[in-house]
DNA sequence: TTATTTAGTGAGTAAAATTTACTTACTTTA
DNA sequence: TAAAGTAAGTAAATTTTACTCACTAAATAA
């Protein structure tokens, strides 16, 4: 396995003691409830800390979520980069960005939740640099799909940024399930299977 | 317009007259700001009625975010189910569902925020009234999947649950960008885009 | 008439987030 | 080497916010 859940998702040096327990504090929290239900004392418990160390290193208790968040991206996206890197065709970069993503989010559940669910809901989160990553990764992907249809491998009738639309919605929604329920996913068949219907088409 | 944004989407009658204007209040106040900045103080103010009565009529704060999306989807149920039966085709089914659901979300933009963004992070969510309808709604397109296999529409290799996430993930996907930064969608043009890949396949 | 339910109030409480004033220890620099 | 500045951390006060509870007024049923 390339892709382990670390404790720490950042650049950790740096980062004074203090801060690296409190954001691994918030993450080991997360695995068993919702943000929303973890109090900074909590938190300040869990990391051995006071909870006023918690306002010096970060705005508020959502700033704190953001820049976990943006941790675990960081790592994320250094992963999917190089698997990309491995493929030529763009149909088989999707392939592995769809499998990929999958897989992170299914070894990385703390990274899917907060995605998924946790920080879409307040504005400020498209602020934060956290979005900025996701921007990037999103990026990423519509570039493969023009290479793809400049290379002959898409129809070129195919909108790119639907495309991406179908391709992200599908990974997002696969994880739900996963996430909000705990459920196993079967990460090659589920892929498999997203692959088969958005490159092959479901009409007869 | 068939569907068009009312102030209340609920049995209006028998509920008492405190209540509806509590739920308005919410309502309208999502559509500014998220579900964790709104305070009880907010809604009652907005209601024009004091905080206690909120506790009257729900159990808590998220009970009534659930009540007030339970209405909105009692509406959007309705509709859809209408529209799915005039059509005969499976495909022309999922169609319609696809582009229906975008114009519902678009239509009702605080039905989507709640629906998309706002209760999934709650896991008691999963039991209320509100989810219910959900199971309902995804429950409809999986039956018209099977029936569309049945009917040699659909290619019989295609994984019906796949299929339905990724419809869903595509409809949901296409609505963030207008939920979150209130960015105007071209319906038509976008639910053409999502069928056009999700049923003839983008590959050469 | 009197009892009882129904709609609604308003003051309060406990828990949680955030702020503030402070200590301690380590650098830098004069 | 002493002074000055800064970074890490604390402890307690303050504010905000969800939620409770004992009460009133009015309508309705007996």
């Amino acid at each position: 396995m390339e892709l382990e859940q670390k404790k720490v998702c950042l650049p950790e040096k740096s980062f004074p003691p203090g801060k690296i327990k409190i954001m691994n504090a918030l993450s080991e929290l997360m695995r068993e409830k919702d943000f929303h239900s973890i109090t900074t004392a909590d938190i300040a418990a869990t990391a051995g800390v006071t909870e006023g160390l918690i306002y010096k290193y970060f705005k508020d208790k959502k700033d704190l979520l953001y820049q976990v968040l943006n941790g675990h991206f960081q790592t994320f996206q250094h992963y999917i980069t190089r698997k990309i890197a491995a493929q030529t065709a763009s149909v088989d970069k999707l392939r592995i960005i769809i499998k990929t993503s999958l897989k992170s989010y299914a070894v990385n559940r703390v990274f899917a939740r907060i995605l998924l669910l946790e920080v879409r809901n307040s504005s400020n989160y498209f602020e934060s640099d956290a979005y900025d990553m996701v921007k990037i990764y999103s990026r990423t992907i519509l570039d493969i799909i023009s290479q793809g249809i400049d290379a002959g491998e898409i129809r070129e009738d195919v909108d790119p940024h639907a495309l991406r639309q179908v391709i992200l919605g599908s990974i997002e929604h696969a994880c739900l399930g996963e996430v909000i329920f705990g459920k196993e996913l079967d990460i090659d068949k589920v892929s498999e299977n997203i692959c088969n219907i958005i490159f092959k088409g479901v009409q007869k």
